[in-house]
DNA sequence: ATGCTGACTTTTG
DNA sequence: ACAAAAGCCAGCA
C-alpha cells in the first residue's frame, strides 16, 4: 500500500474522540479502503510510540478488544477516559464513534 | 509467481 | 452465545 493510505488511516485514528472507539472495518471504510480491516490492524501493529496514535480506540467489529499480548493495557486506558469495559467488550451503542450521535443531546 | 501470516470480519453449524 | 470455517487482502520471504 502506499504511504498516502497509510497516513489517511493514521489521520483518522488520530481523530478518535476522546472517549470513543472505533472498528478496525470501520477506519478502513472511513480511509476508502473496505474491506482493509487487516491493513489497519497491520499498521497499528507496526506503529510505535512515536506515531502517538490513540490505539486504545480502535476496537473490533464486535466491539471486543482484540486479543494480543499487551490487551489488557487497552482496557486500562480506555477505562480511564470513562469508557466502560466489561468482560473485554465494549458497548458501540454507546461508545462508538458516530458523528451523528455526537451532534444529538442525547 | 507462490505460500504463509495476521491488533480482521462474516458466515455456518 | 460460542467455535470453526471461510473469506479477505497487504506485506513479506
Amino acid at each position: 500500500m502506499n504511504d498516502d493510505a497509510v497516513n489517511t488511516i493514521k489521520w483518522i485514528i488520530e481523530s478518535i474522540p476522546y472517549g470513543r472507539v472505533a472498528t478496525y472495518s470501520q477506519i478502513a471504510e472511513l480511509a476508502g479502503l473496505p474491506r482493509r480491516a487487516r491493513f489497519v490492524a497491520r499498521i497499528l501493529s507496526d506503529s510505535d510510540d512515536s506515531d502517538a496514535l490513540p490505539w486504545h480506540r480502535v476496537v473490533r467489529a464486535d466491539g471486543r478488544i482484540a486479543p494480543r499480548p499487551g490487551a489488557d493495557k487497552q482496557a486500562t486506558r480506555l477505562r480511564r477516559e470513562r469508557v466502560d469495559v466489561i468482560d473485554g467488550r465494549i458497548d458501540l451503542k454507546r461508545y462508538g464513534w458516530n458523528d451523528d450521535r455526537d451532534m444529538l443531546t442525547e
